[in-house]
DNA sequence: GATGAATGAGACTTCATTCAT
DNA sequence: TATGAATGAAGTCTCATTCAT
């Protein structure tokens, strides 16, 4: 259990708590290090870089929160629910795991990574899941022909902006937002 | 003319563009007195620190973009037109300015700036500008009676999400989208 | 009176006072201009560089502390006497201007002057003053017969140390030692 | 051998040579680290700073001196040669190390230290050793009944002052003078 | 003469990475 | 395999000095 991937899994853990504490830059390579409990050069023994380290956590996470969205997707069979459901653990995601949505915004460029290349195919792939779902409301019925790529970006920019005002931002108004207006106003549309 | 306010502002306009090609860290000092055309030292006549220049760079941002929607939302009397030219404004936005979306978003944690605190009371504002379009919609019997503040963000973040979308991520389905779609989605909302 | 002469002064005088509080390396020009109320270039209108500026203000100080002695050296007739006056007025030097005795020790090494050249010729003139009184004591059969500049060396170290460890050092028998002692000891020695 | 221990050591005494020779301010960081044959961050392993490497090795030297006293102070039994003996050591350390004398006298101001929180203890201990020898002296009648503490510090400010003249400043006079001279003189007074 | 905005050389310090053990 | 002492490249910021006004 202690073994190589045991402990590659330990530095990963401890990067994704140190990461998304001080950021990129303000995490040292010995703070992680530190906080997996090995030592400094044991890191390397495993990533080449601290910027290959980081990386590998992103694709880790991006894992992570495609499957939770995948089993939720997979679980529900009522197409409006679906997309409850899924507001719904992007909320719990965001409230848990909020500074993990920050990490993956903010460090990318200033990094140097592209990381539209390297997050493009698991974005992809959630996308598609989103759309899916959609396209499934649109064949029985239930949703309006509409482009369900656009749909689902829609869908899931809105979800994700205002969850973010609402954890991060904490506008006075933000606090009064709640998940059933947000459901109803991207099922429903803002016109009448 | 070339007075203090002037070389101010020569200074701002060579760190957005040095950070915006670079973000924060990868971004000298030497980078933005060299492409202002200024010495090293005449930075810090105007700027406490790199950091401080940073802020002060983001707030002129900031400033730009608010006074943009205002003009929008304060020329464009129909309601729904509104919403469609905000969309197009963003898009004309991020496609010409979108490296500054990117900084906005990314560089604020790993500097250790308190984002929230600095861009809030703007955040506030453009928010309301947008909620009281809403607002006057609802009043107007055109839109339903939905929480101006909740669709508002909703309409906001799902705008920035697809033109990110389009324009950064170059998925294939992503350059399908057309700003109809999207206006008509937000509008009319995904179900029947 | 603000003429050349007068606005040199004012300068001199001002970096006393700053070179005192802060030392040489932790004085800034420009502090020294504010100071004076002058414009930083007009410094360099009257000196060279801080360097020099320094210089000139050590030997400033010099002639001033040497026309001191030279004072009670000259105006009080009686030997013993003569050396009374010569601790107490130290001690009044030292209490209100004993920053300035550390400035000379202090910063000439560390600045790369080379002290003893510049204050050599100073400094000749104020040894042979003790050491001429010295003469005269010995003369007049007052005093045994004895190197005249060993003992105007001996006299002027011992005050010099003993006035530094009772203004500055204040441990706790620093506090203890009086004026009295110190001329009695110096005086009449160690040894009965 | 080249353990922690020792690399520190190393690391002093490189510092003890080139503060020596060019000062506080002048001696670069890497100028020291490349006396000792180590790496510039070497020093940072050990030293939080350039400051705190400064203050370590003040009070390094410290520590030696008054080891070199007290040795004197302990071995000899006489108590006028105890005198004599600190005389010539003060002269051969002065000689041989005269540089350091300087440094601690002249840079602690400037670089913003409180020598005298810092040197105090030692200093204290060291004034005490001197007190103490000439308490003996008095005890056993050979000296006056004089403040031994003013005696002591009347003592080493004297030696202290004749032989910075004598070696450092090179006053035509100061040549003459010879160390049986000064100990006359501090034992036995200058008035008959 | 007087000014102070502009300058850029220079030094401290950090920290990712290496490598001998 | 695991380690952490050693390294040195790199970048921010300071401040004496200049010079156009």
């Amino acid at each position: 259990m202690d073994n190589t991937k045991g402990k590659k899994q330990l530095i990963i853990e401890a990067s994704i708590k140190m990461f998304c504490k001080k950021g990129f830059h303000k995490t040292k390579v010995s703070d992680i290090a530190t906080e997996a409990g090995v030592g400094k050069g044991t890191i390397y023994e495993y990533f080449d870089s601290k910027k290959q380290l980081f990386i590998e956590m992103m694709e880790y996470l991006a894992d992570q929160y495609y499957n939770k969205v995948l089993k939720v997707m997979n679980e529900e069979k009522n197409i409006t629910n679906k997309f409850k459901y899924y507001i719904l653990l992007e909320e719990k995601i965001m409230t848990k795991h909020g500074d993990l949505a920050q990490l993956f915004m903010q460090e990318a460029h200033s990094i140097g990574i592209d990381v539209h290349q390297i997050m493009g195919k698991k974005r992809k792939k959630l996308i598609n899941l989103i759309a899916n779902a959609i396209k499934e409301g649109i064949d029985k019925n239930i949703f309006r022909k509409i482009n369900p790529y656009t749909a689902a970006l829609t869908f899931m920019g809105s979800v994700h902006h205002i969850l973010y005002s609402k954890i991060f931002a904490k506008d006075d108004f933000s606090k009064e937002i709640n998940i059933e207006d947000l459901h109803d106003i991207l099922l429903h549309g803002i016109k009448k």
